[in-house]
DNA sequence: TATAAAATTTTACACGCGTAAATTAATTAT
DNA sequence: ATAATTAATTTACGCGTGTAAAATTTTATA
């Protein structure tokens, strides 16, 4: 009992068994004979032992990690995105390993880089996009089982599940139309969050589809302070008389807070009641816009499907022990929800 | 070229030199002498090779791994510390491992469970607090070195660092009642959030000290839904009439904005300006703070010393072996934020 | 230049576990 | 009850590295 148990072979003759037959209890309890079993359990009770996990993954074919890898996690739309997805990856009997990019790609090859040498049985992926470092990410998937989600990169990884930019885009753009001007898109000029390029396409289709003038307000502002850049620029926008609609979609949510902010401070009413000057909507329905003032119009992601999709195919992957033939491609319809901003 | 590279064995031979000068190596770059050194960084050039991590960690006396966990990651305070940490924990040649408890006490204790197995150097830990299992915490932190940040728990860890309630929430209501009626404190009946009851006790304190007559509206909710619990309680707060001043100041940002979004849906009008209704405080200053209309009073937390304070802490810990003789224990003060709310 | 001292490299062993193959025990069929 | 089959366990070996101690090389000193 005082003897300090050091490793499975004492714990073995503890248990009055052999050491691999503790082995292989440990990866899977019901394997042994169930009088061996409660053998083991016994003793688990009363002493204190748990396997080294570097000296198991080092002889493993393969570990029980799963790599997480989001681009921004002080952005709660990531977060929890990310939340729901370690759950479902410690559901499936494997161990998360979440990390960030900040927003950088440098970042996002750091965190690639550190995952390859954990050995990962498979990554989940949310790159950057456009700011990604395309060629690094593309060879990191040709050697580790990837699949991405949130936003697609040319041809990287086994599979890639997200958002329909075209559908969400297009059901907001046919809901501002019907209930008020035509919106102008609210973007940055070089946005580096992913799906901004995708959703300026699908404005500037929905509008030509309801036969209306599109309007892209591009400003400047870089990063991932999407309110400030919403706040400073559109305040600009706002002070120098520069909208032409009194409706303005914006890119995601963020922003929509940031444009919202400057229209309180520079005395603009924002919402659709009556007596309001301004209507801004925006995209994601971030956790924070249902308590904006007034609470923001918007389209919710479906990433607890997108989340599950993700998991279950690279859970199939891994149990397949190939890569699939051809590359998965899937898309989510957007919901909207309609508030008090437009 | 084309033979593949399994150990350092293989490695050492293409260098030509011996295993265990390159172990050297990658250790510590500078303790072989620099023509080895540029045999060896010549043949990493040349070939791709990195050690098994899980072999190193195996025989190493320590990992380089420092485990850091928050309370809840969706949280953007949370997200904003965890992520300055990281860079420190980098920054000092460490490997930093996130956890999130999201929110949940047999989720700290099982991130504390799975960190044991990773045998970190260190531990930095923002507890739930409250909600905290203080008993097996204790027991984690008398087995792996760990500081305690953000939220004190009663002697675990070799040290703490967090804000000065007291200091801070002083000097916001000292603003208050200097700039307006005196504040009610509005704060959820069974707070979750680490630091609650020193904000109420520093709250009560300030009162008492300004010669004012303390108010505590302690509504009810559950969990980490701030924003909602204030919106909904808030809401009835106000419709209902029991406001008997025409100030709140809120236990933290996320309730704030709660109960900005409940004032402006009943038609209050917030901030300090002339005809407005309401005046509404938090503590913190949230990310999204500063966009919230009108922009919200607060008081600002000093993490960025709070974080580098604790990394030093462990590091030194780390460093020197041994427990310190006496827990260190150290608060700094917040700052005033002025905006528009109050 | 010879020699002592210091720095570097090598030898030899250990770390704690997974796993294929061999053995033994339990189960089923005859 | 015994043989055939199956399931469980044990034997034997390997995984890729760290590290103390021994051997060697380099540097400093005389």
């Amino acid at each position: 009992m005082n003897d300090k148990i050091k490793n499975m072979e004492d714990f073995a003759s503890l248990c009055g068994i052999s050491r691999p037959t503790l082995s292989k209890y440990f990866n899977a309890p019901d394997s042994v004979r169930k009088s061996t079993r409660f053998k083991i359990e016994a003793a688990l009770e009363k002493f204190d032992y748990r396997p080294n996990i570097y000296a198991i993954n080092q002889n493993r074919r393969q570990t029980k990690n799963i790599g997480l890898v989001v681009p921004n996690l002080t952005d709660p739309f990531f977060a929890g995105i990310a939340r729901t997805i370690e759950g479902l990856i410690i559901d499936a009997g494997y161990n998360p390993l979440l990390l960030s990019s900040h927003g950088g790609p440098q970042k996002e090859i750091t965190n690639l880089e550190s995952l390859r040498s954990i050995k990962p049985a498979g990554v989940l992926l949310a790159p950057l996009g456009r700011a990604s470092d395309q060629r690094r990410v593309n060879e990191f998937t040709r050697e580790v089982p990837t699949v991405l989600f949130d936003s697609n990169l040319d041809e990287a990884g086994e599979a890639f599940f997200g958002s329909d930019n075209n559908q969400s885009i297009g059901l907001i753009v046919e809901y501002l139309c019907r209930t008020g001007e035509a919106p102008a898109f609210f973007e940055m000029k070089n946005p580096i969050n992913p799906n901004a390029f995708k959703r300026r396409t699908a404005y500037l289709a929905a509008m030509e589809k309801l036969g209306r003038e599109p309007e892209l307000i591009q400003v400047d502002g870089e990063g991932w302070n999407f309110e400030e850049v919403g706040f400073l620029e559109g305040g600009k926008v706002i002070s120098e008389g520069r909208l032409r609609t009194n409706t303005l979609l914006c890119s995601n949510d963020r922003l929509a807070i940031g444009v919202m902010s400057a229209a309180f401070e520079a005395g603009f009413r924002v919402g659709h009641a009556d007596g309001c000057d301004l209507r801004v909507a925006g995209h994601d329905d971030h956790p924070f816009s249902r308590y904006t003032c007034p609470s923001l119009t918007t389209v919710s992601q479906d990433y607890a499907a997108i989340g599950k999709c993700s998991v279950d195919t690279i859970m199939k992957i891994i149990d397949s022990n190939e890569k699939s033939a051809e590359r998965e491609v899937k898309l989510f319809e957007g919901r909207l929800i309609m508030r008090g901003s437009a």
